[in-house]
RNA sequence: UGUCCGAUGGUGUAAUGGUAGCACAGAGGUCUUUGGAGCCUUUAGUCUAGGUUCGAAUCCUAGUCGGACAGCCA
């Protein structure tokens, strides 16, 4: 913060209003302005996913949004499943959802998380002389108690069937038999009016008649729809007489067979928000024409507690990947990448096993902002927050990945040293450990060039080096295989070079990391990059084409003994490399692999560090 | 040639009629037993044209460009 001493002292005059603190956009503005005027006593908003699919980054932009606003009033966030089409949904999705959303807001916002009581369906009520129905939460806040559970749009069906039924006595819906093509036709283009079912003029009575029937099953799939009646003409399409109901014979992960109709997204959702006592609803640009369908079905049945609002703001588009469930299940079924967690995965579970930490996607999210404008978010932005959360908790190790053997031939060869070595340069409080020293060490191939550029800071014939939290020691020769590929460094340290030593203080240009041979760990690396070649593998033609070939290399890699104690929940800086952590499958996206045991530990690179050589030099394939 | 929405450095955003600021990325420097981190400096922007106003990124009009919408998906 850039904040002087004077201005950091109390306003002494009622001057300007102090600006609110956290985070400020449109949306919040509107919030902050409805609670001014009184308008609500709580704050409620709602994330609805889908269970189609598992959750992505771009979700984590709605879950900050929603749950963010909540804490910042005081209020609540309903976790709901959005779940109206039985054909598309499993019980697996809504697993992973609830698993991602508690790991993502984990120590942030669980407090404010919205659940209900297992099994629960809304109570009916009187309010205002009216028949009303409310969905109440369980406790907010009560975390993982066993006898609460998300809120689910089907667990409204038969709430959402009175309101229906509500709608058709009142002469506003109507049972159409038009075919789906005849629909089509009959709802006409953007640019050119629709024109009126058929059916539009039934009586109340045999609407009743045939709607009760479509509930009981007696119709096949397609037959028949209910429709709102509203303005075959409007020139938004959504107002051209939408579909409130279509029958699907179909079992529901959550209801069974209970239903052979179900309820359109537009239906449902501004229902669900309102059985909820939800009040801002908040949803991404392309709902924005949905609007006006959106509060037409609330005012339509004159509903005596305050209505919720909808407000839209820009999906996430973030660079080199995809963002669709529909692309990303594809990735998972053509079997492109390893499954919903694999760490190329945008998804929420990919970035967990691939060691991106929640504090690392909430200041993402925070950072990129909240507006209207459909853009596409840079990666670099993604990519800094997750450095930044990790160099300040990482604990550093030392890792060699490709390694090139180097023997010190003036070090004692029965000698082994116990050298101190920071965990956490950012933190001191994460103290030291030891790591071994002996005379036959690995280095990184990299560090070691026989012909080097300028500024080349490394090992070279002739050249020295310092071994980080060493000794620093000369290259004197050089030893290659029959084709001439270097296989052994034979050096000489400077014995007294170490820390206290009387040549510690020497400067040398370049610090390198090693392990030691005989203590050495093996153990599987794998080294990721991004999953697509271009910003926007999308924007035309066949995103697969783009596949990044080189998104994944697999390296055995040879780390300090210190790497035996691994911990799953902690991250590690392999020193000069990168941020690292043990791969840990999702037990529900990868239930096979997270259950098979390991023959050796196996780690992923979250990120590589920033490297400035990398830029100025030519980089290897 | 429908309706709705949007446009500020390369990217993401702030400025709510009054000095166009921040972060990322880029460049340069400093420091360093991580070519990391930190610290310092720096390049670069209001889509166009009119209008209102003492004053416009902001308000108005027109245009340009971009996006969303024609599922019995959400």
């Amino acid at each position: 913060m850039n904040t002087t001493p004077s201005s950091a002292q109390p306003q002494t005059g009622t001057g300007a209003a102090p600006r609110a603190p956290g985070p400020t956009d449109f949306i919040r503005d509107m919030v902050a302005a409805d609670r001014r005027a009184g308008r609500h006593a709580k704050i409620v908003t709602r994330f609805p996913p889908e269970p189609n699919g598992y959750l992505h980054i771009g979700h984590a932009k709605s879950i900050c949004l929603n749950f963010g606003i909540a804490r910042e009033q005081q209020g609540q966030c309903n976790l709901r499943m959005d779940d109206t089409n039985p054909t598309k949904e499993e019980a697996e999705y809504v697993e992973s959802i609830v698993a991602d959303v508690r790991w993502l807001i984990a120590g942030w916002a669980d407090a404010i998380l919205g659940l209900k009581p297992k099994g629960q369906t809304p109570a009916e009520q009187t309010v205002k002389e009216r028949r009303d129905f409310f969905q109440a939460p369980a406790r907010v806040g009560a975390g993982t108690d066993p006898s609460t559970e998300p809120f689910y749009a089907s667990d409204y069906f038969a709430q959402l069937y009175e309101y229906a039924l509500e709608l058709v006595r009142h002469g506003r819906a109507y049972v159409c038999d038009l075919t789906p093509a005849d629909t089509d036709a009959y709802r006409g283009a953007p640019d050119r009016p629709g024109k009126p079912s058929p059916w539009r003029d039934r009586s109340v009575a045999e609407n009743l008649d045939l709607f009760e029937r479509m509930k009981a099953g007696e119709f096949p799939n397609g037959a028949r729809t209910l429709r709102a009646k509203i303005d075959m003409a409007s020139p938004n399409i959504w107002m051209r007489d939408p579909v409130l109901y279509r029958i699907r014979h179909a079992d529901h992960h959550h209801t069974g067979n209970q239903w052979r109709i179900y309820p359109m997204y537009d239906f449902a959702h501004c229902l669900s928000d309102y059985l909820e006592g939800i009040t801002h609803s908040i949803c991404t640009l392309e709902f924005e024409v949905h609007r006006p369908l959106y509060d037409w079905i609330l005012e339509a049945l004159h509903l005596p507690r305050p209505l919720p609002h909808q407000f839209e703001f820009a999906r996430l588009n973030l660079g080199y990947t995809v963002m669709s469930k529909r692309k990303l299940l594809q990735l998972v079924q053509e079997g492109r990448v390893n499954g919903w967690d694999d760490p190329r995965m945008p998804t929420l579970s990919g970035l967990r096993r691939r060691g991106v930490t929640p504090a690392a996607i909430r200041h993402f999210c925070t950072g990129i902002g909240v507006t209207k404008y459909d853009g596409l978010t840079d990666v670099a932005l993604f990519e800094h927050s997750i450095r930044e959360d990790l160099n300040r908790h990482a604990l550093r190790r030392l890792a060699v990945l490709r390694p090139l053997k180097v023997v010190l031939t003036n070090y004692p060869a029965d000698l082994v040293e116990q050298l101190d070595a920071v965990n956490n340069p950012e933190d001191p409080s994460a103290g030291t450990r030891k790591v071994p020293f002996s005379r036959e060490l690995y280095i990184e191939q990299d560090d070691f060039l026989e012909n080097p550029p300028p500024k080349f800071f490394r090992l070279r014939p002739g050249g020295e080096v310092r071994l980080k939290y060493a000794y620093i020691v000369m290259c004197n020769e050089v030893v290659k295989d029959e084709t001439g590929h270097v296989i052994e460094l034979r050096c000489t340290a400077d014995l007294g070079s170490k820390t206290g030593g009387p040549t510690a203080q020497r400067k040398v240009k370049g610090t390198v990391h090693w392990v030691s041979v005989p203590h050495a760990l093996e153990a599987e690396v794998r080294l990721y990059d991004r999953l697509f070649t271009v910003p926007e593998p999308d924007a035309a033609g066949d995103f697969k084409q783009h596949l990044n070939p080189h998104s994944i290399e697999v390296v055995t890699a040879q780390l300090e003994p210190a790497l035996r104690e691994v911990r799953p929940d902690l991250r590690y800086q392999f020193e000069r490399l990168g941020y690292f952590c043990l791969d840990v499958p999702d037990p529900v996206a990868n239930p096979a692999e997270a259950a098979a045991p390991r023959p050796r530990q196996a780690f992923n690179r979250t990120i590589a560090l920033r490297d400035t050589w990398a830029k100025a030099a030519p980089t290897p394939p």
